[in-house]
DNA sequence: GCGACAG
DNA sequence: ATCTTGTCGC
């Protein structure tokens, strides 16, 4: 498997001193509760970067719990910030912001690629743009980020829990999407509590490993590469 | 002090 | 994230 692992580039000290406090100011706005009303309307939110230096975010719009898309929009531009593990929302969110913008339907929950409160300071950018748009919100990634957590049983609908090492606070679900294959993290991010952020999840399973928002917001944002080429 | 490290 | 072939299992 991983026979070596990725080597992040030393991060500029006084800026992830920076970041690190406004990710403790953000978390003093985050609300984990229940999410108020059912959605009818659930966006998948993605980025990637067709060159070094530019990124292209994409926002679906699905029915809930149909499951139809009904909207898709994206942005593209300049990045900034170079990726830092935990600090992905400040290189990222910008442009999804902006994304968002430019749609003609608002959804009532944002699934972002990437994790929510399963972060080291709760803050991951499944948080940061719920924050951001005050819209509820969770995280959805591929990869955990911290935390310990069990393997679940190999058939879809089977999930563990992602535990803070040290307090044993729970702060993510791992959830297995598809019968055998790689289960994905998920936690809340904003407006929302972690029993409603798994539940949504495999409400939108499709028969992938990811849940479609995330899925359709990564399929399109493939195929709007070449537009920004 | 030694690892771990979303996209 | 991104660069990449063939291959195994359902």
């Amino acid at each position: 498997m991983a026979y070596y692992r990725p080597y992040h580039p030393p991060a500029d000290p006084a800026l992830v001193r920076q970041l690190t406090q406004q990710q403790n100011e953000m978390r003093a706005r985050q609300r984990i509760e229940p999410l108020a009303t059912p959605p009818k309307l659930i966006a998948g939110l993605d980025s990637s970067f067709p060159t070094e230096d530019t990124i292209l975010s994409v926002i679906v719009v699905l029915t809930y719990p149909g499951l139809e898309l009904v909207e898709k929009a994206y942005n593209y531009g300049p990045v900034d910030m170079p990726y830092v593990p935990g600090f992905l929302s400040f290189r990222e969110a910008p442009n999804l912001i902006h994304a968002f913008a430019k749609l003609q339907h608002q959804p009532d929950v944002l699934m972002v690629d990437g994790h929510g409160y399963a972060h080291p300071r709760r803050m991951g950018i499944g948080a940061h743009i719920g924050i951001l748009l005050d819209k509820p919100s969770l995280g959805v990634a591929k990869q955990v980020l911290t935390g310990q957590y069990p393997e679940p049983a190999p058939e879809k609908g089977n999930v563990t829990p992602l535990t803070d090492k040290k307090t044993g606070e729970l702060i993510g679900e791992v959830v297995r999407m598809k019968d055998r294959v790689q289960p994905v993290f998920v936690s809340p991010g904003h407006r929302l509590d972690q029993a409603g952020a798994t539940a949504l999840a495999l409400g939108c399973a499709g028969g992938y490993k990811l849940p479609e928002p995330t899925r359709l917001a990564d399929l399109w944002a493939a195929k709007f590469k070449s537009e920004v080429l």
